[in-house]
DNA sequence: GTTAGAACTTGACGCTACGTCAATGTCAAG
DNA sequence: CTTGACATTGACGTAGCGTCAAGTTCTAAC
């Protein structure tokens, strides 16, 4: 006793096409096929195609699938390793969903949505070779634990403090007064307490010296676009640079 | 002031191809191409390259971003719906872990992974139109009343006793008794009081004929090899037909 | 001036799990 | 004999690029 391949679509709930895509990978073959080349299932191949669909409404994949069935990898080692892998997708989904949500209420705030590039440019997984590079080795191992080690609550305030500070450099820019006036200073001030207030940050690290270091992360405002952004674009970055650099000449 | 296409890549912290996949999408054009026929980005690209990868981050399709970047769709909004997205697939997934836990569990207690084909069977969405076909719309509706009634814990109870009284059918046939003997007949007896004894079973629907009912029923499981299967196949199948016909025809 | 090597270009296939035509052949009923 | 239902193989499309492949151009060294 055999079925045409749209009987036991329907029997199994799914459709012929499938059946063929499970035949022309080798998960299901048909169980006979007559002389004019249409495809016929018994009641073995029923069964089986009930644990393939039973399997793929778990989530396996199809090849997956196919170890299962071959007696290649244990049914509950198979769901074991894919019961990681979903758990894995639902944190992932978790965290988007959280990052969603902060978006949105920032947008609703009416901020710019910089906070993430900017800190982008310090992050120590994504550009671990550059910030090597740039800044040498030990520099970057010290200021990985800098960033570890001011913790949740340490980071959010820092980046908190960093988009309050480039909105103020924008609005600085634009105004048009002078880089080494009285704002521009105000606000290069605060830059640099903004670099070392917190004990440990990498301003200190880099030799030790403040100034040259507060005139370097200047020039590499203008230079690197990626920081620049975060000030309105070149012509912003300048003004900071600019600014920066009379005060590290004045105070530091 | 503008970059090469590997240059903007790395200061993104993506890939040129990537770069030319938004390009053919018409999501980021090149500020100028060269008469070699390279590409270069300026700063406004690098802006907007950094706006598409931030919500791409965000799980965004492409499609989508394109929309808020021609500001076809407000930011707010379009992340917004994607949030609503984003929670279904968290539910799905949630879903599918519970599922793929208790498969496992019923894997590692030695159990055949029947009840879920059983009771397919009686899906009221997924057989539907079967299931009115096969008993009537009538029917149809009072046993979905009933098994709605059921709750939570008695579908539980009901989908375990299914399971225990596959388990001992199959033994029984493969035992090679008679389906009239005494083994048969007490199994019968407990099919009999598994189908009817919750109140408003669908046994007692169909007209009020629970003996026809019986029959019927036996003869289904050998003529579907859905519910066959739940029995060791169509020989299984026929051991219960024949069982429950004896005991119709003796006892009801 | 030449030449190796790096960087650039435009195709085009691959991956998941099928849905969806398209063109054509087969079978049962009227 | 025709019609309609059902079968076949073949091939494109999906999301977002990764990854060759083959050919051109730039750059720096010799």
């Amino acid at each position: 006793m055999d079925w045409s391949i749209q009987e036991i679509a329907k029997l199994a709930g799914t459709t012929s096409r499938t059946l063929r895509h499970y035949g022309e990978l080798g998960l299901l073959a048909p169980s006979r096929i007559a002389a004019n080349g249409y495809r016929h299932y018994d009641e073995r191949a029923l069964v089986r195609l009930q644990r393939i669909l039973l399997l793929r409404e778990l989530g396996l994949g199809l090849p997956a699938i196919g170890e299962v069935l071959e007696g290649d990898a244990g049914e509950a080692h198979a769901l074991a390793a894919h019961l990681g892998w979903l758990r894995q997708e639902q944190q992932r989904l978790a965290r988007q969903i959280a990052s969603v949500e902060t978006t949105i209420e920032k947008l609703e705030g009416g901020e710019r949505l910089m906070a993430e590039e900017m800190f982008d440019g310090f992050d120590h997984t994504k550009y671990q070779d550059e910030v090597e590079e740039r800044w040498g080795k030990d520099a970057y191992a010290a200021g990985d634990r800098w960033w570890r080690g001011l913790g949740e609550a340490g980071q959010h305030e820092w980046k908190a403090r960093a988009e309050a500070l480039g909105r103020d450099w924008i609005a600085a820019a634009e105004s048009g007064v002078e880089p080494g006036g009285p704002e521009g200073q105000a606000l290069a001030k605060r830059h640099v307490e903004w670099l070392t207030g917190i004990p440990g940050t990498p301003a200190a690290k880099p030799g030790g010296d403040v100034k040259a270091y507060v005139i370097g992360l200047g020039e590499m405002y203008v230079a690197d676009p990626r920081f620049g952004v975060n000030y309105g674009g070149t012509e912003g970055a300048e003004f900071v640079r600019d600014a920066l650099r009379a005060y590290a000449d004045r105070e530091l």
